[in-house]
DNA sequence: TATGAATGAGCTTTCATTCAT
DNA sequence: GATGAATGAAAGCTCATTCAT
């Protein structure tokens, strides 16, 4: 059991460092410095760089998608509206606990390597069917407008990205998660904001 | 003159490898063996890797940045509404038009070293300032209801980025521009898409 | 420990690559070659080709600093005259037991970069501090005659440099340091500004 | 007849940069650059950088040697003693009226490669036969007293290096040559082994 | 003759990983 | 399990020299 403890803290401090260093600039070596073990102990719990690193974002992978519940469009459960504002609520509030780790996902965990970029492709891949997935239920339910929803999707996904991209940058202080939400709901969940573009497809772009 | 043909032969072949293999996983050597030319025939044009990466992204975001006009708000101009949508559009064609480049920007400038992350970030304030302008305009003229337009902003961009992003992942074969173009500005321009959201923003979350 | 030995390895190898090809012409693969040791090892150990000459170089002033002891002019210690023989002489001893470091001294330490030009400059200017010391007390017990004492130590020193610079040259084989000193002393400090060393050396050689 | 001017101006450019940098500091571009000629025309010139070196080294010799004149027995020739100092002081002055060539000899052509290190050691031993020859002459006249002449020529020629050598490290400015030379003389010529110099003592050092 | 773009051998250095203790 | 010295492939880069124009 003791090795599992271990495991976990140079697991931490890989975290720590990379978020810090990024992935490339972060060398074993400052993560085991950081971690007060020799260089063997490191590689008797992890492959390599890569393993440690594969295992931080696994983990937050995880999490994230324990966050995001499906849809429950049965009798008597919340209205699907709020479901889905849980949702982005809880995401939300996981990446702002987790600022380093968001931070690794997006900034340092691109263009590690192809099979890299597979498995992180394959993520949003996932958060998207489930997006996609609320927004059909919400267009059967006549909540939401008609749309193609696999752009929608993408749209409320890379939304979240770019404000969180943006709270992370802003060194000076991180804008209050609360706050964060209510703008992004109101204007993504809520409506947008040019107001009289009647028919925009009509326009022949 | 000769030596600006040189100079953009081999920069181009940089590109070229370093959106197939990433900017990591690209070497000199990659770069010069697709050009053809020696080792110091490289290094007599440009100071080294990140030179030429440096140079191939700057000049994407000349290009990008000279499509966005900003908007004319004087007499007889055309609708601002209308100038917006413009601006969406000569970004996006350069985008598609640039695949590898955007997926260079994209996916490889991320996470190259602190001077290159605050370099990107620069330029993404600089879009994002744009675009915040033409909201607040918009909103001069009525024509964009009460937001935050800083957030708001970071919504059109992270939009048109995740599209974009999702465009060149889905290796099969682009999504023509028009249609990912209408559809997206149906989506942010038009309004979303959850209809009866009423005041989310007393949820106080 | 182990390690301390490692480098000692590598440091003798080095010194003997060195004093046989050049400074310049000796590459670090050669040393590692001598060494029998990998490239990584002899990083892990120095931080490159010119910290290890310069540590062989540190070393050796060390000695030879540690050679020259300070003429000591208190009562019943031995004749002035005879502890600046002795510097000499040990001096020389160490010179002609070092011939490697000798060579690499007189041959190879000459021209490598301003700074170590520098550190040179330093250690000779205090060798003739000591010289120019040992022929002011001379001087003072009258058995050094009147003279510019900084120029007759540049005398003395380029002398000994000289003679050892020749003795080095001639690789057929190096003659008996004795011979050596006891010429030089006779010329040089028998001969030359000591006033009444009356028949120095018998001159029998 | 161009040729020949532009070669020398090639040459003033490389002796200019290669004693202030040192010689392997010393890239080509900076001697083209210095003599705003291109590649090419040096090459057209000279074979390489070691030629440039060679020549301008050769050259030096030359002066040198050229300012060395035999000592003449005949009847009716200047006093022996004066002969030697008249050699002494002209090849002074030549190191003195030539302080970037003396630097270059005695600080940067030192440990070029092997078959420079003999070019010089065979220049020295060419000066080294000149001095012992003088030596002899002054013993067969019994101005000279005594000892081994090899050995004393050694210090002859290691005593002027020496004192050259510090002359143009001490940067601050260069002592006046009249004033070392007489110095020197006093000490080496003077006080050493010729033993009859009635009164060298006197001229006021 | 002058030019300067092109060459490429060869150097130093890094660092993820292995393995004997 | 822990250690850290050793490894060596692989990268970036320099610069004296060549050669087509």
């Amino acid at each position: 059991m003791k090795s599992a403890l271990r495991r976990r803290q140079i697991r931490d401090c890989a975290r720590k460092v990379i978020s810090q260093k990024g992935y490339h600039a972060a060398a074993v070596a400052d993560i085991i410095r950081e971690a007060g073990v020799a260089r063997g102990t490191f590689y008797r719990h992890f492959d390599g760089k890569r393993d440690v690193f594969e295992q931080l974002i696994d983990e937050f992978f995880v999490s994230l998608e324990l966050g995001i519940r499906r849809v429950d469009i049965s009798e008597g459960s919340p209205a699907v509206t709020e479901q889905m504002l849980d949702n982005v609520h809880r995401v939300l509030r996981i990446l702002f606990d987790n600022a380093d780790l968001t931070r690794i996902l997006l900034r340092e965990a691109v263009g590690i390597d192809e099979e890299f970029d597979r498995k992180i492709d394959e993520f949003y891949s996932r958060i998207l069917s489930l997006i996609q997935l609320s927004l059909r239920h919400g267009q059967e339910m006549g909540i939401v407008r008609e749309c193609d929803t696999k752009i929608a999707s993408l749209i409320v996904l890379g939304s979240v990205k770019q404000v969180m991209d943006f709270a992370i940058g802003s060194r000076k202080q991180l804008p209050a998660p609360q706050a964060v939400g209510r703008e992004l709901l109101n204007l993504v969940a809520g409506g947008l904001f040019i107001t009289d573009v009647a028919a925009p497809g009509g326009q022949g772009q």
